[in-house]
This record gives structure tokens, sequence and C-alpha cells, in this order.
DNA sequence: CACAGAAATGCACACGTTAACAATGCTATT
DNA sequence: AATAGCATTGTTAACGTGTGCATTTCTGTG
């Protein structure tokens, strides 16, 4: 039905093996007959059956790039952001496979015939199992946005402690004593490493936090309004509010406004992410930028490295937050 | 080194023949028998090998979901939602290959034996080379979002025109009179389906636009803002604005409150899309809502069927399209 | 008991590619 | 002129799976 090499074999007169070799650029072909044979591979609009050559080749030439979830705690930035990342490094050759591990019934069609290289998007240790499953199946693994101790892998996370330290820090140079949470998802590694920055950033200026100030969120922007909500409604209203993400933090200064109160004015509201809309935010949000493109590129790039090399550092590396100040903190 | 059916051949005493049969459930062999290869393959932690099996059956169970492009114009909600709607549809045995058009070199590596079908998530006219290409190879393909008339495809579009025509009668029949557009990027189909669907909802009641109500803008944040600022200016500013998406909506209302304006007292701004984060802008934002998800859903399930049963009306199906109203518009 | 027919299994090849090894022809050196 | 050695090409097998056809085994019928 399609051309095959044997295909152009014939019509060139050579064997289906110089055709193979012609066309792969080997060195033992003739320069001359290498030339003919490619013209008239052209000619005849050939193109290679990726199964034979991944039979023989034990490469799939498929790379995996999974989320925890694609449903609840993904934010569309996010989703957005590590596609880019990695499809901007990722060559010609190689297929970018995109899939919530949630959606997986079975990992049975994982495996190293079938991926030759796995980026994880990691959120929560919900999908510890499935890192376990690739790295005892030997296949190439690099785990973003949560550090991962149980199994040794290619580990790149960012910062987000140092980040909601700096921003919580920054709440309190700006006057604030009554700061209040709105917590990420449960469960996820990242609502834990923002909570025990502002956390720490809080003991270290000797402030202590009604236990009304912490309030559970799961990263959607619904959460983040009835969050807000409930802390409006407190007796002692805080006079600060850090959202774990920028989703949320948009939910919440609705609820804000919605009351006819005004951010920065009445409350002020901070985020975590740097999201696209962030900056257009009305006000524009302060916020934490992560690095997430730089970080899904950074582990395409170690990836495809060490599937050529077979060599990698396998331990956690730091990515940089950064504080972005903008309009919707208030000096006190 | 990983198992294969000859292991599980030589365990069982049988043919390795019998073995692919039994794992395929074929009803020649004997119930007794295919229970015992069965549960010997799952012992030794059997997993067939798809290159193999992709080389005699002419599959490759890949699907492909194709973006005209990552980079500009492809906001993130969009991305987000078309990913969601097709990975909930494919079953687990086919893997969701995610590609900006404009990330190939060349096309080479599409064809028939690379992908058992492909979705392409048009949104201009630059990508019309990709899909006569697809078409040529005889790849099972599907459209959504941009009427592809060359070609016969299956074509799943959403009814844009009629869904800006009847935001802007509704704009109109709030009292406005003097009502701007600020228009997507350049090229774009849909671009041009919202613009017609302005001018004709205009034209039918009689209100002409001067030239300096068409703003041009890219469909992203920044370029909303910059076309407000413009429109701000004009010494006869427009009572309302239509901008062809969200994205651009919220850069816009931005460019208002900036300015020590307020929407919709001085200014009444209204989107297009209706991105997860609309209802919680700051006023809400009115829309019209378009069912990415639903579509792609559409698509990948019409895909498949073709797939299977290599049927299909190929033709043009209209996604209706529906008005949001919110608090982004005064009523005059 | 013979035999037809059905049920179950095996043999051998095919899919398209790469690669180890063999074979050929040519060149240069002695 | 013989031979070593290199450049170039061909032969053959292999990767793991599925399938047409042949073969064996079983079952029931006359």
């Amino acid at each position: 039905m399609s051309v095959t090499i044997k295909d152009i074999a014939k019509l060139a007169g050579v064997s289906h093996t110089t055709v193979s070799r012609a066309l792969n650029d080997s060195p033992l072909i003739n320069p001359e007959t290498k030339e003919r044979i490619k013209a008239i591979a052209g000619s005849m609009n050939y193109t290679p059956n990726y199964s034979a050559r991944s039979l023989v080749l034990d490469r799939s030439y498929n790379l995996g790039l999974f989320f925890t979830t694609l449903h609840t705690g993904t934010s569309a930035g996010f989703l957005y952001e590590a596609i880019k990342g990695v499809n901007d490094v990722i060559k010609d050759d190689y297929n970018l496979i995109v899939r919530g591990i949630d959606d997986y019934k079975s990992f049975h069609k994982v495996n190293r015939k079938n991926f030759d290289g796995i980026i994880v998007m990691s959120q929560s240790e919900s999908d510890q199992s499935f890192i376990e499953y690739a790295s005892d199946k030997e296949i190439p693994l690099v785990v973003l946005n949560r550090p991962v101790e149980s199994v040794q892998v290619m580990n790149f996370v960012p910062d987000d402690q140092s980040g909601a330290y700096r921003l919580t820090e920054y709440l309190v140079q700006q006057g604030h004593r009554d700061i209040a949470i709105i917590e990420g998802k449960q469960g996820f590694k990242s609502t834990q490493a923002r909570r025990d920055g502002y956390r720490e950033a809080l003991r270290k200026h000797g402030i202590s936090v009604p236990e009304a100030y912490y309030v559970s969120g799961n990263y959607d922007l619904e959460s983040g309004h009835a969050a807000m909500s409930k802390l409006l409604e407190l007796p002692d209203r805080p006079t600060a509010v850090f959202c774990c993400n920028d989703d949320m933090a948009l939910g919440a200064v609705k609820a804000v406004t919605e009351r006819g109160l005004s951010v920065p004015e009445d409350i002020s509201v901070a985020g975590f992410d740097d999201h696209l809309f962030s900056a257009f935010m009305s006000p524009a949000l302060t916020t934490v930028r992560r690095p997430i493109e730089e970080l899904s590129r950074a582990g395409a790039e170690t990836l495809l490295k060490f599937i050529e090399t077979k060599h990698s550092e396998k331990s956690v590396v730091l990515f940089h937050t950064e504080l972005v100040i903008r309009d919707s903190v208030k000096s006190l």
C-alpha cells in the first residue's frame, strides 16, 4: 500500500539494506548512490514506518507529559505553560502524549516500549504509585513541581515555601498584622509548602494567627470566593489575605467587591503563581511568580539528554520563585 | 529482556499462536487453556509490545490533537477545555498527542501509520495546508472550531457569528448606540465571524459605526488593554465595547479602571468565550458562551466512531453559542 | 467401528526496518 | 603479479505480533 524501502530498492537496483543505510546517512554508502537513493525516496514520497523502526530499535519516539489530574486543582494556565514549555524543547521526532494520571484505569500501556521518557507534573502524593511504577519499569523519568523522596528521580521543583515566606514578610513590612490565608487543595504538596512559608514568616515576626484565619480552598475560583466570604463575615476581619494561588485570589477579590468593599482600600489581597491574567486584574495582583514554563523546559531538556546519554544527576533542583509587587496590597 | 508471548508459550507448553489468540479472546481457544494462559501472562507481568502489534495490524493507537499554534492567539482556557474534552472520551487504549501545527518543520511524521486519527483545533486558514495534507493521506480527520470549505471533512464549529449578533443586539436593546469593537487576531476565522455578527446586528438596527470604533487586537490580554486605551482617548467615546474574547475584555476593563473610570458605570464592556474566570471578574463579565469542551468531546466521539466503522457524515455541524448576561453592561 | 465434522492447536510466514557478517571489487604496496 | 586492506554492497536474521492454512484431537452418528 504505502512505499517501503524495498520498493525504493527495486527502483534503484540495490538491496533494501543499502537504501536503509543511505536514508540514515550511513558513512558506509557511496555519496553518489546515497544522493540517488534519497532523490528516488523523495520522488516516491516515502515516509518510514515508525512501528517497524520502533520494533527493531526499541524506541517509541513517544514522550509522556502526565498531570496528577486534569479535572480539579489543575488550572488552565498551568497546563498551558507546561505544554508550551515541553513542546518548545522536543524536536520534530518526538510525540508528546498528554494525559491525566487519574484517567488511567491501569498503567498497562505505560512501559519502556511505549515511552522513551516521561515527565510527571506532579501536584499531590496521589500520583506516588504512578511515579514508583514508572521508576520500577526503568522508564527515564523527570518529576516536576513536587519533591519526591521515596524514589530517586530527576526532580525539578519551584521553591514555593520561600516564595510564600517572602510574600508574607512583604505583607508584614507593609504594616499588616492580621493576615489570613486561603489554602490550596488538601493533599497537594504545594498547599503545604505555601502554608509553611506563611507560618514561618509570621512566627519569625512574632505574629500569632487566630484559628479562624486559616480557611480551606481547593485552588479554584469558586473556593476562593467562598473562603473570602467567610473571612469577611468574621468579627475581627483580617487586613490582608494570602491566597494560595491566583485563581482563588480572583475569586476572593470578587467576594470583596460584591459587598461594596474594595481591594486594597478595605482589605489587601495577594496571590501565588503569577498567572497571565494577574497583571490585568483590577487591581493588578501582587503575587509570586512560579516559573512553570522554564521548569518544564528544563525538565524536557534534562530528560532528552538522559535518553541520549543515559547519564544524569538524580537530585532535587529548586527553581527560584519571585515576588511580584503590584497594586492589591495597601501599605498601612 | 521483557516478557513476550513466546516466553509465555514456553511456560504454558503451547505455541505462541495459541497465546496470542488466548490473550485476544479468540473463540477458537478452549476456555480452560485460555484462562490458564491469561493467568500465566498476568503472573509474568506481560505487557504487549505495541510497536509489533502496530506493525502487523497497521494501527498506531495514537490520536493527534493539533492546534494552529500554541504560541499566540491560543488562550490557556481554550487549550485546557479542548484537552479535557478529548481526554474524557478516548479510552485507555489511545494515546493523545498534543501539538501546535506551526511547531512542525515538516509533516513527515504525520501519516496513517502514525496516527489512527487526527483532531485539528483550527483557528486560522494558516493550517489549511496541514488539513489538506492529512486529508490527502486519508487519515481520519475531524476539524473543530473553523469551517473548512476546500476539503470534505467532519467539521464541528461554534456558531460565532450568531453569538456575536445576539450579544450586539443585546447591547442595542440596553440602549447603546455607540458601540465599538476590539477585534481578534488578524486572519483567524473567528475574528471575521464575530465582526460579521456585530456588523449585521448594527446594520439591522440602522446604526452606523465610525471607522475609529474598529480597533484591532490579537486575542491576548495586552492587546485588549492597548485597544481600550485608544478608545478612551477618542473625543467621542463609545458607551459600550464588544471585545472579541474574554482575555481582551479583561485587559480592556483594566485600561478603564486605570483611568479612574468604572465598568459599567462609565463604559460597558462585553466579551466572548465565557472563560472560567469571566464570572469572577469585577464586574462579572457579560459574554457569549462557546461550548469548546462539548465540541471537543463530540469531535473525539465522532472520530472514534469513524475509525471503527469507516462511516460518517462529512458535513459542517454548528454548535449553539449562548448569551451570558452578567454585570458588565449598563442599561442606558 | 468407521468416519464425518467440529473443535483446538500448531506451523510458517508476513509486517518494515536495522545490523552483524559475508562478499565483492578496487587500489596500493611489495 | 600477488596480496593486504579498504570501500561499497548484499545476504540473512532478528525484533514481537497476528493470521491463513494445515494438522491433530475430540465428539457424535450411522
